[in-house]
DNA sequence: AGGCTGGTTCGACGTGTGTCAACATGGACT
DNA sequence: AGTCCATGTTGACACACGTCGAACCAGCCT
C-alpha cells in the first residue's frame, strides 16, 4: 500500500473515528430512504453547532453528500466509498 | 446504534485513520503467514520509536496481537474483529 | 560478564480536534 | 416587510495526537 493510497483510505476511516461522526453516519444510512435530515437525527448528545460541524467533517471525507430542499437540509451516503473502505478491510479478512 | 457501541466500533475506525498505521497494518495483514515482524514492516518513513508507538495503539485498538519470540516481537491481526468492522460498512451498503 | 541488536518507554514540543456560545444565513409564512 | 425557525459559520478554549531524541529493557553472541 502506497503513501498517497493509504492517505486517502485513512482520511475515510478518520471520519468514523469519532463516536458522534459514526452514530451520525449510521443514522443517515439506517435511515427511511437512505436519506435524512438534519432534525431527525441531531439527538446525538451534543450541541447543535457541534452536529453540523461533525456533517461537514464527513461531507468533506466524502462520505456523505447534502442537498438543501426548502427549510431543511438532507444527508445521504456515498455508496461507492463505503465499499471501498469494505473491500479493504474483506481482503485481509480473508487472507 | 447506541453510544456504548459508537464509542468501541469509533475507537477501532480511529486507529486506522492515520496513513501510517494504515500502512502498517496493511502490510502485517499482507504480510506471509499473516504475521510479520517489527523490523519488516518499520520502513514506513517515521522513526522506528514512532513505529512501535502506533504498534501500540493498534494493539490497544484491539486490531493486532503481539508476541515476542527471541530477540524478534511478531505481530499478527485480529480475524474476528476485521470481520465486525466489515460488518457494519456493508450493511448499509447494501441498504 | 560484557557488548550488540531489536523494541519499548519517557519526556517534550507543535499541531490537530472536539466542543461550545454567539452570531450570521436562508428560506417559509403572515 | 418582517418575523420565526432550521442550519451553518466563527472564534476561542482545552485536550488529545503524532513525532522525535534519549534513555531504557530483553535476548543473542563471543
Amino acid at each position: 500500500m502506497s503513501a498517497a493510497e493509504a492517505e486517502t483510505a485513512a482520511r475515510m476511516f478518520k471520519a468514523l473515528g469519532d463516536p458522534v461522526r459514526l452514530r451520525l453516519f449510521s443514522a443517515v444510512a439506517s435511515h427511511e430512504g437512505g436519506e435524512a435530515c438534519v432534525c431527525d437525527i441531531s439527538d446525538v448528545g451534543v450541541s447543535q453547532p457541534t452536529v453540523s460541524h461533525h456533517l461537514k467533517k464527513l461531507k468533506e471525507a466524502g462520505l456523505l453528500t447534502s442537498e438543501r430542499r426548502g427549510t431543511w437540509v438532507y444527508y445521504r451516503v456515498e455508496p461507492s466509498v463505503l465499499a471501498a473502505m469494505g473491500q479493504l478491510l474483506a481482503i485481509p479478512a480473508a487472507a
